[in-house]
DNA sequence: TGCCGGGACGGAAGCGCTTGCGAAAGCGCT
DNA sequence: AGCGCTTTCGCAAGCGCTTCCGTCCCGGCA
């Protein structure tokens, strides 16, 4: 049984095989220039003591690092600890050492991390979470993420980042149009959007696409009410009370992710507005506990831990000389909470029949 | 502005400094043996270069390394994402790296895990989750990590492991105690419990508080049906089903973690059962979902985040003697998936008459 | 048989840092 | 002024590994 001693050495497996250290790192490497024979031997004898390579010696050395660094908004949001799983899936297949540092999706805060990952020598890096509509900040990230490639290390990205490096692309854009087009089958014609912050690419792209369905079918934007707020659970709440107070015609609401979706759902139940009867709620990414809100969230699925997956397995391919692109697919997850537009009008609510300049109700659109 | 250059050693801030390469390396090091003022002006001019230590070299040199490994079963499981990101807030904080592996609750994968992390010289191990009732592994886990604490490493783990080394220890006896008298405060008196693996401490802890709970009631444990499937959501659902099966008459289920609990909600839906009308539905560790689900969820409050604070803190401490222990609060969070028992038995379940949730008219007041 | 080429291996020089030990310098004391 | 002590610093020896380069040996060829 291996039971590594005090400090195994590549020296003591060396010396048990009979060869050189040169040759046993060699072996060990599989590079060549040592014969089949031998190298099987000091593969044979690693393997029986336990042998595990010191990686801070070998990386010294001038081998490549082996530990990829990813940043996250933060690892306790569901989006994101499935995409983290993901990553911790492919770099214990390859052996690989993961460390995770938090954004909190502050452009300034990221820098950082990015810096403190370059410095602390990690070999690969990930950057997990939306881009930033800030052309200083992703300047100075792409120079020095180039920086860091031209001198070996790898890098890739999951979401829409003006930086130059291989990336990981979710159907955002799609998704909102398909979530847009969903409602819209409905016969729903005010919805409202609880949108994060603005300067995020990823809350601009789902928001694109859903302004891509309604002008399709005919329909204006300037009655689209977006409330921008954080791109969480609390940020929902606030932004479905703005949405109840401002927009009292809404009768759908679209969640620019799951977590403000689950805001809303939160004070809609406070407000005692069944939904989907009164109002229908549809989120984006299906996190896992999605299917067990009651009503179940209506939502489009990503493939999150496939997408930390392919992250990783991108940037462990050897670099091309253009970034590459991968989308992932998207699905549309018709659960409880959409239906059909209410048939009845809410009734008496005291602010309820002033007509606004959100009434889409003239334009054309199949209702179901 | 610190814009480190490509390769910035030590030995040229020392010659910035004019000092040799080690009073630089005592200097940032904070060790004595090195005038204030040579001190004070080498950290002047590492801070102006943006020096940062390779910490390959460091570490191999002899220095500790800085870098926590931590062992959660799952980043994606909403407990351990939680506990991570405490620990990670922390390591942020004092200039530590976190690497996260998963164990999958597997006590031979969690072994393996804790070897690769000794043999990757990590300088603190935290280890999160349950401890096993698996003499061996807890016997070889503990030689390990005594060998690795004997070289300077830092031990810290969350839940009770034999393994005697520094302890965060969430309540769970108390939880599973306060749990089942609030079931049994309620009238139910057949009660259920949805247990997680058997051989797990955590699982084992709280069925024993329930336990004690109901013997110090008078009540016998002979009629308490416990099953134990997966502790996850998917073992919730299961367990639910055995129980709806075998044990018709029961009143209440108690889920030893929110994920099961989540898992029986969802089967009860599934069968058209009201929570709390028919049945009560009690979780524990109250992740952030339980207050969003509907029923919103009662359970037991954990502090993960600073669980995972903790764990860090505790190992930074200068090692005691003998292992510390530090218990952490818990507390009751009444919401609405437990009510009092049905006060007409469970008729023969016809699938057409079932109540609507949302009338909670006779409910204890639910708390928040 | 002698020479040359090439494959297989070992010697040894670092990678950037920490640290034990010795040297130098400053101090108070006799 | 001389002694020994303390303080401050530099020299150099590694830490465990990778890799350049040289050496050795063997086979093939003339």
């Amino acid at each position: 049984m291996p039971r590594p001693g005090p400090r195994l050495r590549l020296i003591d497996v060396a010396e048990r095989a009979g060869v050189s250290l040169a040759t046993a790192s060699r072996a060990l490497a599989g590079r060549e220039g040592v014969s089949e024979e031998v190298a099987g031997r000091v593969r044979q004898v690693a393997q029986e003591l336990g042998y595990v390579a010191n990686p801070y010696a070998r990386t010294l050395a001038g081998g490549a690092s082996s530990t990829v660094g990813l940043v996250v908004h933060q690892v306790d949001d569901p989006y994101f600890s499935e995409i983290a799983g993901g990553v911790i899936q492919v770099a214990a297949e390859e052996g690989l050492l993961v460390q995770i540092c938090h954004s909190g999706r502050d452009p300034d805060a990221e820098l950082r991390q990015l810096r403190h990952l370059i410095a602390q020598r990690v070999g690969i890096i990930l950057i997990a979470g939306s881009g930033y509509d800030d052309a200083r900040i992703e300047a100075e990230a792409r120079a020095e993420l180039a920086e860091f490639q031209s001198q070996g290390g790898r890098v890739a990205v999951i979401g829409r980042h003006a930086l130059g490096v291989d990336a990981v692309l979710p159907d955002n854009e799609a998704g909102g149009r398909a979530l847009a087009e969903h409602l819209l089958d409905l016969g729903h014609r005010h919805i409202a959007v609880a949108a994060g912050t603005a300067g995020l690419t990823t809350v601009a792209d789902r928001l694109a696409g859903v302004a891509t369905a309604l002008r399709q079918r005919g329909l204006s934007l300037d009655g689209l009410p977006v409330v921008h707020c954080d791109f969480t659970r609390d940020g929902g709440r606030v932004a479905a009370e703005r949405i109840l107070r401002d927009h009292p015609r809404t009768t759908a609401i679209i969640a620019l992710n799951d977590a403000m979706a689950i805001g809303v759902l939160s004070t809609l139940r406070a407000h005692r507005i069944p939904v989907p009867e009164r109002m229908s709620v549809v989120g984006f990414d299906d996190v896992s506990v999605a299917a067990d809100l009651a009503p179940s969230l209506t939502t489009i699925r990503l493939p999150m831990t496939d997408m930390g997956r392919m992250a990783l397995s991108l940037a462990l391919k050897p670099r091309s000389t253009r970034p590459r692109r991968r989308s992932t697919g998207h699905l549309l997850v018709v659960r409880d909470s959409s239906g059909p537009v209410p048939t009845v009008l809410p009734a008496s609510r005291a602010d309820g029949d002033h007509t606004e300049a959100g009434d889409l109700s003239g334009a054309a659109g199949p209702v179901r």
